[in-house]
DNA sequence: GTCTTAGTTAACGTTTACGTAAACGTCAAT
DNA sequence: ATTGACGTTTACGTAAACGTTAACTAAGAC
């Protein structure tokens, strides 16, 4: 689990900006495989350095595969996700390009509301089934409660 | 857009409960083809009645088909949206009939909530790109609001 | 040295969720 | 009687997202 630590343990903050994952750990962490690691590379959404054939990921792949996890829970595909990962990384000299990014989050952000909504109203639902569910058997005498 | 009215108008209250959609219809309404709808009825999610060969959809029928499209945009499977489905109309006599529907209700909601944490996290991220974005452009003397 | 434990590429297989013809029936309107 | 709109089944096709061998290599442990 551990690598073998080169500094001492004083700072607090951690400071393993430089911490260098194998494909393994970050297949054992997210409970995925690292076929499905290699995958994403093929599909453009990380790239890891190389050493040799070796395949380095760095702080930042980590998070960028976090990233992609959580945008699959949340059901969009592989092919929306690398669109939302490449605006974060677009150019953000021009005033062209900052309007257009400005653009496509507010469209983004329009479109995680409605799922919101959704959700939302599905929560209810089922929320509803639940008391109502549990109401029955209350008045049935069974204690909800017990397992 | 409007069916030749067979009734008075009187009742304010939409008492089209014995309304009928045909397959063109209610494909047209939530913009989905009709072999999407009879696809899902070979997936057990939907069961119109027949006259003959053609399908007639009852408001009930309508009313799944929606809630499995919201499914869909929650990014469930069919296969999870076929179980959601089967767990409201499973039978609610019997006592362990009941204790099963609170548990699988009650384990439902802890998944939807967890991806409740899911997107508003992701909408935070988005949301914060946005405020930036209009802030460099502001900064920049032009007008974020501006089409 | 060889054995074990990661790692690699390449290529074919699988499941899900439909799309896309092909080939036909039914009914109202021209 | 034919056209057109709408319905049907059957069946093959496809894109997405991986799973699953197969056939290797490279690095340490013993």
């Amino acid at each position: 689990m551990s690598v073998a630590a080169s500094s001492s343990a004083k700072s607090a903050v951690p400071r393993d900006t430089q911490r260098i994952y194998s494909i393994a750990e970050l297949s054992r962490e997210f409970a995925i495989t690292a076929r499905t690691i290699r995958f994403y590379e093929d599909e453009g959404l990380i790239k890891p350095r190389r050493q040799g054939m070796t395949r380095l990921y760095s702080v930042g792949d980590r998070t960028r595969l976090s990233w992609i996890l959580r945008g699959k829970r949340l059901g969009f595909s592989l092919a929306e996700i690398r669109e939302l990962l490449d605006l974060y990384q677009v150019d953000r000299t021009g005033v062209q390009q900052l309007r257009e990014l400005l653009r496509r989050s507010q469209l983004h952000i329009a479109d995680l509301e409605r799922k919101r909504a959704d959700l939302d109203q599905h929560i209810n639902e089922f929320r509803e089934v639940e008391s109502q569910v549990s109401a029955e058997l209350r008045q049935r005498g069974v204690d909800p409660e017990s397992d």
